[in-house]
DNA sequence: CAGGATTTGTTCGTATGTATA
DNA sequence: TTATACATACGAACAAATCCT
């Protein structure tokens, strides 16, 4: 319980910083709990009339704490039923293999991917360098939004060397699947040859995609494929809603 | 530029919040605008003078910002010449042999692990699972903090089975590194099973820890090491820095 | 190469606000 | 309340390294 002055107003405890609301607080102490896994996923919360007993304050108090945790994604109220535990995340195993619909598919959803854009443009430095072409020669750029469940997991820009694979954008449209449009150019097999994984926040754009809030943290994956006699076939710069997915590295 | 009282305190402004000083306003708007990529890598920043005739401020107060800045592993100085901007993130390798001291050595840095704080407490069924003990048995639970340069990269909560590793926390402090910890329960080597990662925000305490502003993102790397027999040894949950440290899988 | 301009590093000194015993 | 220590901030001067004309 919160300990409060006369006037109301919060009081510096050890859980509690300089100038932190209530709300937060409650909504911190949760998130602690459920990713202490005190709560398990699916769990129904205490009533909010309960929690908002314990800590000694309003009922509205405790619904902006809930409406922060659904915000960050873990947990959704029903309506008359209650608040639930929602910390399951789609397991995405990173591998020599890794294909996104066979990834889905194996956990038992339904796999979708959308081409939103596409674009020929000079290839940067980096770019040109990982799909080993010549610095500014014509790149192939796709943008790809792939959900599980109509949920969008991940945007991916994936670029290709435009000499080779120039109409590429329309064998996807086609076939919805990188491994299908490879198998159109005669590429029966490739494999992953390295992932770069790092974090950062979901700018305007990619929230709007992933159906996101801005500011949710991102997994940014940078990954490089190559064809069984190691020719670099594609790379791609994915952004994974943290929230939605987690990667697994097995060894 | 910021305002002054005649007495040379700072003044609330927009962008200082109350009670946070002058050379950490600085070092905040510059960290930002390298974050969001207004300074590139190996760019060279303003003129100390410049700075401070752009805020209104002594030199000495710009010195201080730069200094915290250097600290968070954002720039570094050279005499005579100016202060540079340094993004490039540590890569590290997930592999079966994933030890945090050569990796960072074989980059060219030192590595540095120091025990944080230990507790024996009753194993989560998540852990229990995980270490192959039955649930509510003692683990003993290392929060260790590791820098690169004196650089915080991560901080770690690592479990062991306390009936083995009962005084792991005291053969940690002498050793300061997994790896001969192990040597000295005459465990010669170990591998990585598995490796989960996902993403979030820094909470003040890892915060604080990381030396990183809060809500930074952060990569959480969930972790089982086994021996070669697959017994298993330890568990770790990992935070790392996300502007500091990119994880590479290689395959 | 010379030499002045620029830029960071260092060391004094002064004053004020904050935290602690 | 007082005394002490510490962090913050400003000012001036000079040293040392680097850059540029």
């Amino acid at each position: 319980m919160l300990t409060r002055t006369p006037r109301g107003l919060p009081r510096k405890n050890s859980l509690q910083a300089q100038g932190v609301t209530l709300w937060r607080c409650i909504a911190d102490d949760f998130e602690q709990l459920i990713l202490l896994g005190k709560y398990e996923n699916g769990e129904r919360l205490p009533a909010e009339l309960d929690v908002a007993g314990r800590y000694g304050v309003n009922r509205h108090t405790v619904r902006r704490a809930m409406a922060e945790l659904a915000v960050r994604g873990l947990v959704y109220t029903e309506r008359g039923s209650g608040t639930f535990v929602k910390t399951d995340k789609l397991d995405y195993p990173i591998r020599r293999r890794t294909r996104f619909s066979e990834i889905v598919a194996a956990s038992g959803h339904e796999a979708e991917g959308r081409l939103q854009r596409h674009r020929v443009e000079p290839a940067s430095p980096e770019i040109a360098e990982r799909l080993k072409i010549e610095p500014g020669k014509n790149a192939v750029r796709l943008e790809i939004v792939r959900t599980a469940d109509r949920v969008p997991i991940s945007v991916s820009t994936t670029w290709f060397a435009a000499d080779r694979f120039g109409d590429v954008a329309k064998i996807f449209r086609r076939h919805r699947s990188i491994t299908r449009t490879l198998a159109h150019y005669g590429i029966s097999d490739y494999r992953r040859q390295w992932t770069r994984i790092t974090a950062t926040f979901a700018d305007a754009v990619d929230a709007g995609r992933l159906r996101l809030s801005v500011q949710r943290p991102i997994l940014v994956v940078e990954s490089l494929d190559v064809t069984s006699e190691d020719v670099p076939v594609l790379t791609t710069r994915g952004r994974f809603a943290a929230d939605r997915a987690a990667l697994i590295v097995e060894s």
